[in-house]
DNA sequence: GTTTGACTTCGAGTGCGCTCGAAGTTCTAT
DNA sequence: ATAGAACTTCGAGCGCACTCGAAGTCAAAC
């Protein structure tokens, strides 16, 4: 049985998915998606909820600063199949490491900030 | 009276700052020093201890992503004296906005991420 | 006083991740 | 059938924040 899939066009993944159509033809010429985008009837694009979905994952990928480079190699492992699975653990595992410490040096980084914010609201309120 | 000083080579500013000493100049040069680095007896740039606290904030400012140019407004402001606190205040308050998003997005990121690894520890103890 | 290594300025180059524009094609609505 | 909007590919361009190299100057150690 197949599920019956609702498409996207291209400008309607763009809003889905909050990047711009120039960058989801961006993503899929550098390699990024799983596989080719589908053109239905057409050379235009079509985008699954699958595609939607897995560019949504990307994003949280990408807003980790994961780079583009290695995003294409989780791609390749992913296109791998099952007998890849410890790779892409130990990727994520790793990409986690640099995603806590950056979570905590920005955080450290505002409680300085906060710290001159507190000086400031203190003169000016005595001024 | 004055208190006895401590001065840095550029090379020890970089050490402290964690910075190189090419990035320590092109600071320089692109404004975001309070005043030039004094030039003691030479050409050679010696960073005071304020140079180096100083240096210390840009960095957080850096780590939160503050654009160069918005960080430059920020030191003219300094260098504005008492007058510009409430402007000042007012620019980090903006800021700390956008560094709150900015970890509360990182965050949902990995907990996404975290999902996906969750997923593939399954997998991989059930192979 | 000489060597060695750190420093100087200057302008150009790099890497990343988009971002854009041109020129042409296809879909949708009338 | 046709107008207009949305789409296509392609390669070039951009903005940001460094980063580097060349060519020369200076200083600390011997």
């Amino acid at each position: 049985m197949e599920t019956l899939e609702h498409t996207f066009s291209i400008s309607e993944a763009a809003e889905r998915t909050g990047l711009t159509a120039h960058t989801l033809r961006y993503y899929e010429r550098t390699g990024l998606m799983l596989t080719p985008v589908d053109r239905a009837s057409s050379t235009h694009r079509r985008f699954t909820e699958q595609d939607i979905t897995w560019v949504s994952f990307l994003t949280k990928l990408r807003a980790t600063s994961m780079p583009i480079a290695r995003i294409r190699e989780y791609v390749e492992l992913v296109r791998d199949g099952d007998e890849s699975t410890a790779s892409r653990l130990e990727l994520l595992l790793r990409h986690r490491i640099t995603v806590v410490a950056q979570l905590a040096e920005m955080q450290r980084s505002l409680t300085a900030i906060d710290v001159k914010i507190a000086i400031y609201e203190e003169k000016v309120a005595h001024a």
